[in-house]
DNA sequence: CCTACCGATCGGTAGG
DNA sequence: CCTACCGATCGGTAGG
């Protein structure tokens, strides 16, 4: 590319690329975000990761904050299409949970546990509930309505059966997902390193069946 | 208590108060920093809340991360007491389970995520270490002989037998015990308003035996 | 254990 | 989108 060619680019491009730089910080705002957490991170930091200073920041957005919810959102919403996609397929309950794990595994940057301590302390009650919405409805509930297919053909337990609501199943599934997703620490323990597709067998596993030996599930309750 | 009284008290408890003072600014971290993250506390907030001023506190600490980790390894070490006590009675290993369960439910402040990232984020190398160590000693360990005592009988699925190492089992377990201790959010979630004995029930059930209906468990790799 | 204070850094603004 | 700068607050120290 010739330097005039740059050169127009650059000109032309002043409206576009008001756009592009928009989306520049909300790609290093997820991975800052994500690895350290909302407080932990700076505006100057988010700034200089993108190749632009702090005060520019505020032209794109209104404060910190709105940095945060705009970022949470947008992943939230990739992540509830690629799920609900998944849902729908004709395959088995186990498969279908087993690739929903897979997916999280692979693009669930933020962990559960930090963005909601960070909702709770250190965001606006306004934004607070629009993403705790768009997490029930965008994770929880695409995981909820497996788990309740699986209930209306009688393979998993219902609540008058002692089993666990639909919902509650698909949080401590999200919850045991960021488990593996967010393993920064546990190096101690080797079997952490595992493969993502590992995990997600493991994980599907053992909300399925539990760890209890299959010869074993009928005597359980004289031995155990 | 005459003035007199008080008043010896006080003089000749100087020494004795200093070791009461710490425990105060131990336990106001305590709640503190399990409430809010390392990085939300500040020195300021532990010395109000235990009625001295922030230069005092490095007259008992050398500086905010000493503070933190004198409570976190306090901690581990009151709840590894416990858990050791549970895992050695003589009674089923799921009851086992539960109690532990139910213990952690009731007295773990802290939760998991959380300190792990304010470990790898706040703390000096050698801190991290510690209180890692601590952790897996105090937490996991406990746990993963309880999964491993069942694995042993026969009751739990070896790796063999594509089962989960106890030490991830146990690590496992300690995540879901978490979600429920952290339950700040998930308001939004009404099951999460349960007893924590219900709780505790729960998490064992789940473990031990999934989500899968009883009478299905034969016929689950056909239909699932 | 206190008062007084320091250098560093934060989120955000002024003015261009 | 930049330079320059602000009030507030942080962890920690000096000196008593």
């Amino acid at each position: 590319m010739s330097r005039d060619a740059s050169k127009k680019l650059r000109r032309r491009g002043g409206a576009k690329e008001a756009g592009e730089t928009r989306r520049l910080i909300l790609q290093a705002a997820q991975h800052l975000f994500a690895a350290h957490g909302y407080r932990a991170v700076t505006t100057r930091q988010i700034a200089e990761s993108c190749g632009i200073t702090q005060p520019a920041l505020y032209k794109h957005f209104a404060d910190k904050q709105e940095v945060y919810t705009s970022m949470l959102l947008l992943e939230v919403a990739q992540v509830k299409t690629a799920l609900e996609r998944i849902v729908q397929r004709e395959i088995p309950v186990a498969e279908r949970l087993r690739l929903a794990a897979l997916y999280l595994l692979n693009n669930t940057h933020h962990d559960i546990g930090m963005m909601t301590h960070d909702m709770s302390n250190e965001l606006r009650k306004e934004a607070q509930e629009m993403i705790e919405r768009a997490f029930i409805e965008g994770l929880v509930q695409p995981l909820a309505s497996l788990f309740e297919n699986g209930m209306h053909r009688g393979l998993i337990r219902s609540s008058s059966q002692g089993g666990v609501s639909p919902m509650m199943t698909a949080l401590l599934f999200l919850n045991s997902i960021d488990f593996f997703a967010s393993q920064s620490s546990y190096e101690l323990v080797s079997e952490a390193r595992q493969s993502v597709a590992e995990q997600a067998r493991l994980i599907v596993q053992l909300f399925l069946h539990g760890v209890t030996q299959e010869s074993q599930q009928k005597e359980n309750k004289n031995v155990l």
